[in-house]
DNA sequence: AATGAATGAGAGTTCATTCAT
DNA sequence: AATGAATGAACTCTCATTCAT
């Protein structure tokens, strides 16, 4: 996986970090013990501690992370197109792509959201924040008519964690594709000028 | 609580649930244990098992009891509106009020989407499902122009999940009147006809 | 059963000790618990204190009244016949017919054999002493040649518990009667003179 | 004792086996609790699931272990003989003797045999089975001349364990040597000849 | 660094017994 | 006598963490 593509998979933190991934999406960080990490890594239970302080941190290091590398996915991925709705669109199909691509780095972002997100501090860059800065520069060039950048993002986010959920679970009968694109659209559509919409 | 309003709050079974509620909402419901709940509701620790089988079932049948409420609610709203988009007025208006008046049941629901939602029955209707019923019914009279109305659901409650959580962490600086009123119009902009918004 | 024969059965003292009965035998007194006793008696938990002290009290008049049943089976019996040796065979018939007759009392002689005996005063009399008192008679009367008669005694009733639980088991396949009258034999042969086999 | 003879009498495995054994016998195994094993042994009480995956499995496998060993000291003293009978007689000896020098291991067979030995397969070879074969082998030569050789070894053990019995709890006034010498002579009795006895 | 047995606090659950009704 | 909810002590078992090797 692309945690571990710059270091050697078979290093001991690596093989650690990778079975803590799959057993907290799993089971939860609480529903996971440090036996079955280890079982799962080929380690000794020690051996974790002489990697991580704890369970907890292991699992913040981890959650860290993970939301660095889906941040700096969509931050690389944004700066490829030039206008604010084409960073956006980009974006988005990053954020399905990265979904597909690193499942369980997506899904350990979305179980640590209630535990771990508590625990880092405000000034840490969040795959929202791509979104709130792409929505800031469209409403400044007058693209994205409106005012709070903020919770527009709050709008893009939801509407892509939750069809990316409810495809997971099987409710809906569209393809991947046409999923992304509907939801670029849909997208756009919250963004766009308010007096379009309303006649 | 809503939750005991037609029942005597003395009750053991409701200060059983109200206690636990709250815990498994500060905590977790792992991260809660079984003497905090007896400690916090005034009643002893086998006292639990005299109301409900397992801690799991105590958590299982709050979940349960939460959905449904929060359906009840929405479902109840929605009458009060003839049009497709009145009773999608109506229903956000309902959601974050709902949210606001019964911080711990919307709190549990949320909590709870993780690990209580595997285990009941996809025949459970969930608020989700009130969304359905509203845009399918605008769909069919061309008053929401689109396609498949799950994903669309699955939007709008994205964007209202998301705009309250945002609110309650206090990255917004919006009014709560503001923000609802705000989710109004993006939920319709969503929703509305595709040759919009494009130009 | 005949533990109630003189009792009316549907009194609540005594569908406890019925209930209590079955359920000591299949799980062991320990193994059992007071909640199970009232669902299979039909009564509330707390009947059960209004009959009897403590669970530990059941268990124990249970085990008398067992012990008293089946010693007054085995004593009638043995004053139907006049010789020691015809005291003996009626005795030992008795005894099958008693463990096949009220297989739940004789279960129970068996399995409070290891927990309830030490709780008696050994002044109570016991189904072994009415062979004891058998052999003494036999001994005096030099039809059983021969010292102790409790050594005996124990050897008797140690070959009749065994083949009656070798029988239950379903190891033997010879048919009850056959058994029966083997054992008559064998307990005979036992209590012989000893010139006899040696040679 | 001779459970530990061979294995380091310190190891915490060992201490735990040997704990349990005791407090099993002098107080059930549903009577005595992993605290007091623990404690006994010298240990943690989580040490206990280090070692074994229960307090069933615990009492299960120790119950295997000295039922092994009694019956292989029973088949080694059974080859010391040549005929049938003197094979019994052997083992009849190594019977009491075994009682006598492992009361533990000896007790702990009694006591388990109501809870365990339904808890194994048929096929482990038991202490009985030592006297069937000796027996089989005596029918076999005319020694010992009858039918079942089941039953009448179900005979000699009950004889065996009521004596020893008797004697433990002590209502018997006779000697140990004599004792054994008395049940050899019984148990011979109950394998002669019919024709003799009955004179 | 690596190990894995040992730890001990504490988890969820059970259960004989009590007691207000 | 009868009830059954309430009790709380005690149970078996879990688990993150430590530490001697």
């Amino acid at each position: 996986m692309i945690l571990s593509m710059s270091r050697k998979i078979s290093e001991p933190a690596e093989r650690i970090r990778s079975a803590a991934l799959s057993l907290f999406i799993k089971n939860g960080i609480t529903g996971t013990t440090t036996k079955e990490i280890a079982r799962e890594a080929g380690v000794s239970e020690g051996s974790i501690y002489n990697h991580f302080e704890s369970k907890g941190d292991l699992a913040l290091k981890l959650f860290l992370e993970c939301m660095a590398m889906f941040r700096e996915v969509l931050d690389k991925k944004s700066l490829e197109a030039d206008t604010p709705s084409g960073k956006l669109e980009a974006v988005i199909h990053a954020f399905f792509d990265f979904a597909r691509r690193e499942p369980e780095v997506y899904a350990y972002i979305m179980v640590g959201h209630f535990t771990e997100l508590g625990k880092i501090p405000k000034t840490v860059k969040k795959p929202v924040d791509v979104f709130s800065a792409i929505i800031k520069s469209g409403m400044e060039s007058g693209e994205f008519p409106g005012h709070d950048e903020k919770l527009r993002a709050a709008y893009i986010t939801g509407m892509l964690t939750r069809a990316i959920l409810f495809h997971k679970t099987g409710v809906l009968r569209m393809s991947y594709r046409a999923i992304v694109r509907e939801t670029v659209k849909s997208s756009l559509k919250v963004l766009g000028s308010d007096g379009c919409v309303q006649k």
